[in-house]
DNA sequence: CGCAATTTTGACGTAGTTCAACACGTGTGG
DNA sequence: CCACACGTGTTGAACTACGTCAAAATTGCG
């Protein structure tokens, strides 16, 4: 079941959120389908349901649920997370402003896994069934999909390539923090400073390394000049660095 | 360059290589578009070349190379590689017959990997530009192409969660173990006797152990009579406790 | 402020790596 | 035909990175 709050909590002391534009989303492909010649506020309009508020904790999609939509990151961080068969949280990823959530249900129409908001999120939410309805009368909206799916395929690809490969939990730290720096930045702009949404815990169970390992590592990269961390703020100060520790 | 021999070369002691039926193949959304309502042959013989031999080490594609096919093996094993910035290769996956290679190349349209024949091998081709001309004035075939993206984005995104929960070396291989034969099994028919193509080497590469590492898993495995090996034969005796070991 | 949750630090255990030696099969050349 | 190299796989012994356990320090929140 969708679990969003439509309630207009008081932003706390967090920072104002950014909301990514349209342009820079992985959505952009079926959201703003130009090309159609139809008008596309009167198109798109029936499959898509633009910023919905999310709060902190709540649930897009629990595990096993039938797919019913595909959102895309507006403001905010979500988890990703599969459920041991004892009720352990096995954090399986992370979705920025900008990334897509739930598409690759597509295919078996069921979710292989949970998405939570780490904080207060707003997101756009695409209706599958309306969507692959209108996929069969307007031809470019199919292309559209294709395109989008190979993009998100590539995606995955990618991570799945940067995390096979790596050994030492420094390497995975230096990896994880490039790629976050990498999401977060918009293009051509290199960001330095990363808010983490993410608790710790949340980072190590992704990366499969303990807290205790994970602080370490952190504090040795700090020690050596490399980040500076002060709570949810972390800065890559050597990205030089950074990056031949995480190709070791 | 794609780099296929076409010599007929004499089978060595192998056994004869088994041939997957298109049934079975993850490409017969596109190969066999009998929906189309066209004369099957006749369409996808536009785009489709069958069963063209490889040898023994022979190379689909490398790494860094532009996208021009996609494959699907018939018969025998391809390995998937990286390489590293200084010439260690990296294993990505393997691929057994019914399986795709390139396809996740179709966004960046080009080659993120290397594929590379171990043993002979058959596959059949698809040419992208000709396929994609195709899916332009056959709708079908571009809902087949939807379909097999988003079949491959789920059996990607089911490797990348078996991957990212990090287990011990026994886990690994088991898991290792039972997702070969389930790979090399017919729907429902369950192999308990594996013929692994690839050398220990390869194995112990992809799963990111020491060869020796590998070995002594092995050696208590068959010790604790659950599995049996003889070079490159593995029989699975205790189908459970490899089950247990696996979600360990 | 005060309590709970999160994060850090230290001491110690262990799984997997590293290094080195050996065993086996296969191909090559004298 | 044997000698030798070479690739592949196995085994033992020492080493090390990460996990585990326990406790202290810091942060966050009512």
């Amino acid at each position: 079941m969708t679990n969003i709050s439509h309630k207009n909590r008081q932003q706390s002391d967090d920072k104002c959120h950014s909301y990514v534009a349209c342009e820079n989303c992985a959505m952009q492909s079926i959201c703003l389908p130009i090309k159609t010649g139809q008008q596309p506020l009167k198109l798109t309009n029936q499959y898509l349901t633009k910023r919905v508020n999310a709060e902190q904790g709540s649930v897009l999609f629990h595990q096993g649920d039938a797919l019913e939509n595909i959102y895309a990151v507006c403001s905010g961080t979500y988890k990703l997370t599969l459920e041991n068969r004892f009720s352990e949280e096995k954090i399986i990823g992370f979705r920025f402003p900008g990334e897509l959530i739930g598409d690759d249900a597509l295919y078996p129409k069921v979710h292989s896994h949970s998405a939570i908001a780490l904080g207060e999120a707003t997101v756009c939410k695409v209706n599958v069934a309306q969507l692959m309805a209108y996929t069969q009368t307007v031809p470019d909206l199919q292309l559209s999909l294709v395109e989008l799916l190979t993009r998100q395929n590539y995606v995955s690809q990618q991570q799945f390539e940067s995390f096979i490969s790596k050994k030492s939990a420094e390497s995975l730290v230096a990896a994880f923090l490039l790629n976050i720096a990498k999401r977060q930045s918009s293009k051509e702009e290199v960001l330095s400073v990363l808010k983490l949404a993410m608790s710790r815990d949340n980072i190590a169970n992704f990366l499969g390394l303990r807290r205790e390992t994970l602080s370490r590592v952190f504090a040795k990269l700090q020690k050596e000049l490399i980040i500076e961390q002060t709570k949810k703020l972390v800065t890559v100060i050597d990205r030089e660095q950074l990056c031949r520790l995480a190709f070791t």
